[in-house]
RNA sequence: GCCCCCUUCGUCUAGCCAGGUCUAGGACACAGGCUUUUCAUGCCUGCGACACGGGUUCGAAUCCCGUAGGGGGUACCA
């Protein structure tokens, strides 16, 4: 049986390289018939922050990505926590010192830096040297007595390591590369490569799916797995996505971006900045000097405060900003993977069927922004009614939209007319109109310019106006036909009538078609605002 | 610095392992056109790539070597 896991670490909310990851090993279980875990590793008590693991959580069940073992439903090989696992670890780290395999050390942060130094000097590859005659267990008590910080080391061989990946074939790591790698800190925990390797013997993983990254770590966590009589599992280690900034994706991306605005803009006001980001003026500067970095909500805060697009790096704020989980999951399944059948517009299912794990690709990707828009768009006609229903709701609430009071009929029917849109913020944007009032209509210059003053606007508003009034059914069909009548009779075309009719009713020149514009605004309002229109033209004028 | 990985249109990629069928295919973007009551959507056309240099071979995008460029790692992070 195939059995895969995402392993993330509670740092934060999920990023687009972390849902990327998760989804691979989703659909090498899904694919194989086999099971999917989710491991959550928090070994590293300075990082990890409170809330990470539900938002994690959530972001990869909006996305479909559902596991079958996991710290919240729990497994037979659990928990699923490795903070909760201590004990566990601490039976391996000993049995590797009572063999021999591992041994404890002492040297301070400073010495080691040291070490450090001194080989970049040298011009080589820094590697640990581990003492003749290795520390006791007496004397390594006795350190830790006298206040010194004792972790356990793993002792590394002095000969080739070969590395089979699905993704790279063969990769051999030449001996004498190999420094003793920490296995326990001094605070106690197991380091990643610990309790990643016992985890996955323990939870009968057999397939990793992981970025390239850990490529370098895979010997250390070879040998350990020899080392403690475990099997080894198929390695594939995929490309990265880069930004187009070069570099890894990251979740400094918007932290960067955002400060690198602000340092470009000298005239902002920064202490309304700081209130906007809830930071004190000090933490604000502490924040652009490059010594700290606030939380993502703050920075999201400060960036709408000063009218920025931050990229879009975590799943929320691709959720924020209006795409479909299965646009996202589509699009991000296509980088560094594609489809045996060519195919590329592709359901959850179809990526199961088609997925096969030999058509992982090595290049580096750069993620592309409009071709998710493009995968967008296609996966919104695709998804039903309802289910876009759902997703839209989920969106406007999200974003605090005004537009969250319609009803379900209502929200459809905004759907319905904004059919073709790329993404939801699209359809909000496009539906705006609907939720302010004539009293206070504002009027795109633009459109003013080359709609209202041109020809005889007022005068068709006048008619158009006039017509309505006396329509004795307020419909789709009654409404086009007065347009279409006043074309004909008049001889103009068609723009010529309904243009004038969309700025007085929206202010602006795009909305959906005019027809099932007045519908959705009502006979009172649609009546109401195109004789303000006309009013305004001709004080202008 | 050292170690590892990678290099096909602007971008994501197919082809490469098993060299000829590749005047290199698709998608997104872009440009132009058609449809159209605006914006989108839809349809059509166009533009556009084997990083470079050597080798092997009758023949190389495909195999080998080198150069350049990009990425990753180099932690008591994961």
């Amino acid at each position: 049986m195939v059995v895969t896991r995402f392993a993330p670490s509670p740092t934060g909310y999920l990023h687009i390289g972390g849902a990327r990851t998760a989804l691979f090993c989703l659909l090498m279980a899904r694919h194989n018939g086999g099971k999917f875990l989710l491991r959550i590793e928090d070994t590293d008590q300075k990082r990890n922050t409170p809330t990470a693991t539900q938002q994690v959580m959530d972001d990869l069940r909006w996305l479909g990505i559902i596991w079958d073992e996991g710290p919240d439903c729990g497994g037979p090989n659990g928990p699923y926590k490795q903070s909760e696992r201590l004990e566990i670890y601490n039976r391996y780290i000993q049995q590797l010192i009572d063999t021999g395999k591992a041994y404890y050390c002492f040297d301070t942060t400073e010495e080691l830096q040291e070490m450090r130094e001194e080989a970049q000097a040298q011009k080589r590859q820094f590697l640990y040297r581990r003492p003749e005659t290795l520390p006791t267990a007496q004397e390594a008590a006795q350190a830790r007595a006298e206040g010194r910080d004792v972790v356990v080391r793993m002792i590394m061989p002095d000969s080739d390591i070969v590395v089979n990946d699905l993704v790279r074939g063969e990769v051999v790591f030449p001996a004498g590369t190999f420094s003793d790698f920490v296995i326990q800190k001094s605070d106690g925990f197991p380091t990643y490569h610990l309790a990643c390797v016992v985890d996955d013997e323990l939870m009968q993983v057999t397939h990793i799916v992981r970025g390239q990254e850990h490529l370098m770590n895979t010997p250390s966590h070879q040998v350990l797995q020899d080392a403690l009589g475990f099997r080894r599992p198929t390695y594939a280690h995929m490309s990265v996505t880069v930004s187009e900034g070069g570099g890894k994706l990251s979740k400094r991306e918007r932290s960067k971006t955002l400060a690198k605005a602000i340092i470009d803009n000298p005239a902002l006001d920064k202490a309304s900045l700081a209130a906007a980001g809830e930071l004190t003026l000090e933490q604000l500067e502490d924040y652009l000097s490059g010594n700290s970095t606030p939380d993502s909500p703050q920075i999201t805060a400060m960036a709408e405060h000063i009218g920025l697009h931050l990229p879009e790096i975590n799943v929320v704020d691709f959720k924020a900003a209006g795409y479909l989980p299965e646009a996202l999951v589509n699009f991000i399944a296509l980088l560094g993977w594609s489809s045996p059948t060519g195919q590329e517009i592709m359901t959850f299912d179809e990526l199961i069927k088609n997925f096969d794990s030999s058509r992982f690709n090595k290049t580096n990707s750069l993620f592309d922004r409009k071709k998710l828009a493009s995968f967008n768009t296609e996966h919104m006609k695709m998804v039903s009614k309802d289910k876009l229903l759902g997703y839209f709701k989920e969106f406007l609430a999200l974003r605090d939209s005004a537009m969250a009071k319609f009803d379900d009929n209502m929200l459809a029917e905004i759907l319905r007319v904004s059919e073709g849109a790329r993404t939801l913020e699209d359809v909000e944007n496009k539906c705006a109109f609907l939720l302010i009032s004539a009293d206070n209509m504002a009027f795109d210059p633009k459109a003013v310019q080359k709609v209202l003053l041109k020809d005889s606007a007022d005068v068709i508003l006048e008619e158009v106006k006039a017509r309505f009034i006396a329509l004795a059914d307020w419909n789709k069909t009654d409404l086009h036909k007065v347009i279409e009548d006043m074309c004909t009779e008049r001889q103009l075309g068609m723009g010529k009538v309904a243009q004038p009719i969309r700025v007085a009713i929206t202010g602006t020149t795009v909305s959906p078609a005019i027809d099932e514009s007045l519908v959705l605004l009502g006979r009172a309002e649609s009546i109401k605002r195109i004789a303000k229109t006309i009013e305004y033209v001709r004080s202008v004028r």
